[in-house]
DNA sequence: ATACCTGCAAAGTCTTTGCAATCAA
DNA sequence: TTGATTGCAAAGACTTTGCAGGTAT
C-alpha cells in the first residue's frame, strides 16, 4: 500500500504502521481512508483542533483524497473509539481535538480560534451532585475571548 | 394591543408592561413579536433553556404566532442585549438560557436535557493568562452525563 | 420621516444517510 | 465468505437572508 504519511508529522505517529496499530489497539478496523486521515491529524503542521472541511482539504492536498463524508464518519468512529474528542464552541462547527487527555481551552469568538489550556485548573473543585441515575461522562472547561 | 402574556407566568415577567421596560432596558425596541417572545421565555411552564424551534411552537399554541425567522433573529437579539444566554452543547441545536447570571450546566448526552448548576464552582480558581490582547468574554463549565 | 422590524420563502451551511461497489479479516 | 467500509449524490436539520410591506420613535 503507498505511503499516506504527511511528510511533515511529528514524533507522535509517522508511518502507517504506527497508525494501524494506533487503530488496531483503539478497536476500529485499519481501513486506508483512516490510515490516511489518522496520519494527516497527527502531522506536525496540521493544529490539534481540526474540523471536517479543513481535514478533507488537508487529504485532497496530500493527494490522498478521502471522501467528505467518509471524512465525517470516520471522525465520528475515531471519537468513539476515544482517539479524538470533540470540541463545541458555537453550534457552526465541530473541532475535533488529537489532545484526548484532560485539559480545557480558550475559545476566540471573534476569530474561530481555539487553544488548549493543560493545566488543569479543575484540581480541587467539588463536584455537585450529579442528578439521580446519571454518570459522568467530562467535564468541559472553555474560556471565551475576543481579541 | 392584545395581551399577549401567557396565563401561566411566574413572577418574572407576567404582564406586556413589564416586558416592554424589560425590553427598553436592554435598549432594544418594544415590537409586538419581542413582548410575546420575552413573555412565552418567562412563563410559569417554561423551562430557562429554550431553543428556537420549541419557542415557536409555544407561540402557535398560545395563539400569538412569530415567525421562525423571527424567532431566530429574536434570540439572537436577546442575546446579545444580554437578556438570554447562548448554551452550545454537542451543535445540534442551540439552547438558549433566560438565566444570564453566573452559572454553570449540566448536560444529559442521551437525552438532550441541559440543567443549571447555580453555586459556583469557579470560586477561588487561578484563571490561567489571557492569550495576549485578548479580554475574557465568559467562563463555560458544562458537565456532561449520560442516564 | 426614517431607520428598524417582520414574515415568507428561498438559500446556506454543516452533517448524515441510502445504496451499490469494495475491502479487511 | 461475510459483515464492515467507502464514495457519491441526495437528503436532512438547523439557521440565516433577501425583500416587500409594516412599525416604533
Amino acid at each position: 500500500m503507498t505511503n499516506y504519511n504527511c511528510t511533515n508529522c511529528d514524533s507522535q505517529i509517522t508511518s502507517n504502521e504506527q497508525a494501524m496499530l494506533v487503530l488496531e489497539k483503539a478497536g476500529v478496523r485499519a481501513t486506508a481512508p483512516r490510515i490516511i486521515l489518522l496520519c494527516l491529524l497527527h502531522c506536525k503542521g496540521t493544529p490539534c483542533h481540526m474540523t471536517a472541511e479543513k481535514l478533507y482539504e488537508k487529504s485532497i492536498i496530500a493527494d490522498s483524497k478521502v471522501s467528505l463524508a467518509t471524512v465525517y464518519n470516520t471522525l465520528r468512529t475515531f471519537t468513539a473509539a476515544g482517539i479524538l474528542r470533540e470540541v463545541n464552541t458555537d453550534s457552526s462547527r465541530v473541532y475535533f481535538d488529537t489532545n484526548v487527555s484532560d485539559h480545557h481551552h480558550f475559545y476566540n469568538e471573534r476569530t474561530g480560534e481555539l487553544a488548549d489550556i493543560n493545566e488543569n485548573l479543575l484540581q480541587g473543585i467539588k463536584l455537585p451532585p450529579l442528578p439521580a441515575g446519571s454518570k459522568l461522562q467530562s467535564i468541559d472547561l472553555m474560556i471565551r475571548i475576543r481579541s
